[in-house]
DNA sequence: TGCTAAACGATAATCATTGTCAAAAAGGGT
DNA sequence: ACCCTTTTTGACAATGATTATCGTTTAGCA
């Protein structure tokens, strides 16, 4: 069965801890900050664990994971800022209907669905405006 | 100033040649296999600035790059077979407008989005059916 | 045909992530 | 409380994709 250790809770914490996605390097960090002597190793087997339960979501940039609880239980999508990573959960009804069509229409089946939406959110819009440096937009997918 | 190089072109036209999306270490391997003596940093160069440039298209599975010469050159998302890799290229108006307006109404500007389908063609659908084995559905996003 | 900056290619380096394995400890039963 | 079995941990090695290096090659141009 599935063991309840201080270790997983304490990734737990953290992350809900966060405003935004973060990697596990950079989670590790800030449990390390805090005294926590948990290993790195841990750290990636308890998000992997949480993400698997469902607790956590997951998204790759840039080939990294990153991770956030999520207050919403259910199915949902994410805005966020590609300069300080405030994020916003948000619902796609239409885009589930879409995804969910489009697969259909070709034949797919068993078909899931990656969707973000990335920008600068309005205070790092401002922050730009006024000169300050802020991340460059990606490639679009 | 940019040069045309055979290099550059055996990378494009090895993607050109190819269905779905390939990764940089895969697509050395299939020129290389072909009798080409290019080098793979030079692949994963010309990859690069081919993306840059527009003419391929790229996405991330399990944190590798994957990359694809598609025919529309416009903006458009991708349809993806997890198990044997086809891809079906997609517009998807409603989806652009969707997320145009889900960043402006909570302030953010300069938005990108990353949209893919992935699912089970018709083909690997049956022959999963026929008890053959086909990729497991990843986590949605 | 020469020049020069851009591109190559072999290989070393990087970096996130996973595998290994002995030691620690959670849970359940006594 | 104690013991036993099995899971989990943590330090560290290993992996695998991608990038940096750097001496050599070459495209583009006068
Ligand atoms: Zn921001
Ligand atoms: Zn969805
Ligand atoms: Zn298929
Ligand atoms: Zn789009």
């Amino acid at each position: 069965m599935k063991r309840n250790t201080w270790q997983r809770e304490a990734v737990r914490t953290a992350l809900t801890g966060t405003e935004g996605f973060v990697s596990a390097q950079v989670l590790h960090s800030h449990l390390r900050d805090t005294g926590s002597s948990i290993g790195l190793a841990t750290v990636y087997r308890a998000l992997a664990s949480l993400e698997e339960t469902g607790e956590v979501d997951a998204l790759q940039q840039d080939g990294e994971s990153l991770y956030r609880a999520c207050t919403q239980g259910t199915h949902h999508h994410h805005l966020i800022c590609r300069n300080c990573g405030t994020t916003v959960e948000i619902s796609a009804d239409p885009v589930e209907q879409w995804a969910r069509q489009v697969a259909a229409e070709h034949g797919f089946t068993q078909a899931n669905h990656v969707v973000d939406v990335f920008g600068l959110c309005a205070a790092c819009t401002a922050l730009a405006a006024a000169g300050g440096q802020v991340a460059e937009p990606g490639r679009v997918t």
